[in-house]
Order: C-alpha cells, then structure tokens, then sequence
DNA sequence: TCGCTATATTCCAATATAGCGATATATGGG
DNA sequence: CCCATATATCGCTATATTGGAATATAGCGA
C-alpha cells in the first residue's frame, strides 16, 4: 500500500500534475519546467523530488542541466499505471494546456544564461 | 483538473484506500467501518464525506444507520476509473488483508446498540 | 583555481490535513 | 413528548504540505 499511497500522494497536487502532463510531450530541465508553471526554483525542485520518489519520473543529469522524464513504471507498477491513465487525462483543462503552450516554447537556452 | 485533483486527494490516505477496498466487498454503515479500522466515529465520518465529495461513495439512509456504498462512477469519470483499478490494487496488502478480514465479521447489530 | 550557472537543500511562514472528544442532529420506540 | 441510538458537525491540537528566499552543491570554461 506505501507504493500505492506514495503515488496518489504525489498526483494528488495541480502543480506535479502540470508537470507529468508536460513531460508527456518531451524531457524537460527544472529551469524549462520552471518556465511553464512560474513557480519558484526550489519549488520545481522539490515536486520533481516528490515525482522521482513516487517512481513517477526519473531524471539524467546532462553536464550542467538535468533532464526530468517521465518514468516506464518498471519502479512502481501504480506509477506505470497512472501514467498510462495521465495520458488520456486532462487534456481539455485550459491550466493544463496553457503549461502545455508554454512547454512548446520552452528553450532552455533562452530560459537560462540569462 | 479539479476532480480529478479531488480524486487523487481522497486516495492519497491510507485509511481512505482501505475504506475503499471494505466497500468493494459490501455496503457498510458507519459504525460497521469504524469497526474494520479502529478509529474514532468522528473520524470516520469525515473520510467518508472526502470520498463521497470525490464522487467515490455515495450513501443511502435505512432508518437510523447510513450505508454507504461505491459509486458507479456516473457523478465523476476519474473515480469510476480509479474504483475500477482498485479492484485489482492492492489486494495482497496485510492492512488490507485486516481490515477485509474484519469486514467479514462486521455486523451492525452486534457492533452497535451497545 | 576562480567564477558563472543550473540544480538541490535548508529554513521559515502560511495553510491544509488527520485525529479525537464534545456536541448537535435525526430517527425510531415507548 | 421523551429517551436511546447512529451519524454529522464543531472545536481543538498535532502534524504535514506548500511556497519562497537564502544558501549549498556540482559542472563547465577561462
């Protein structure tokens, strides 16, 4: 039940919602991530935290940038699962597709460097 | 985004997740799910609002006990979908197992009336 | 090595949540 | 109407969660 428990707690929150949607469409570095949903940089940092230990997303570290993506489920059979659901989830909601738009402009080169 | 946030909330608590199994087994009063978890009637009270404002449970008084029992899913899509992948989550969990256990020894009469 | 940058961590304030006891509400029986 | 019972609500405390600012860590280039 703790796997189970830690991943509803995990999506239980709009904003780590926001990110698993995002990551659907491409991997995404924290400040990209940031760029989206206009939250601070630790707060980015600590729900993608919350998503890695709920085996919802992993991440690869990539010389200065870490690259967040969404997990295979092969850590936690609920996260593959719900991410399976996610996928035909919530594309309609407008706070969704608006971090979505945004997602589509996102540049880390432009983010950042700056 | 909202039900389905409101979803995830009241299956981000253990005792909610193991309301949720007892009543895929049966309809239950209060005082009966009191008795398979062990908490306070208040408390119970107030899961059971969490999970039927999600559109989890619904309920239906018979004089002066409340049955509740799972939605079909009708009020709030995510919850039909989520009930349906309870059903086969979980199942091997020792809480789980316990509290299912109680649930077949579960008899209103006997537990209330004094 | 030194600085610059991207990310992680720590600390703190505000708010939300879970739990319980006490009380209120509602129903059925006398 | 009055009492007993089942459930709901209120008031409170302890704990968890969220968010941000400040700070620490890590990698890159000069």
């Amino acid at each position: 039940m703790k796997h189970l428990n830690k991943v509803m707690k995990a999506l239980s929150d709009t904003n780590r919602l926001k990110i698993v949607k995002i990551l659907q469409k491409k991997e995404m570095c924290v400040c990209e991530i940031q760029f989206c949903l206009g939250l601070a940089q630790s707060s980015i940092s600590k729900h993608l935290k919350i998503l890695e230990q709920a085996g919802l997303v992993e991440s690869r570290k990539k010389g200065l940038w870490v690259d967040y993506f969404l997990s295979n489920g092969e850590d936690n059979a609920y996260a593959g699962y719900m991410l399976e659901n996610l996928q035909h989830w919530i594309n309609d909601d407008p706070e969704i597709l608006d971090a979505l738009e945004k997602a589509s402009q996102a540049d880390r080169v432009n983010i950042c460097k700056g």
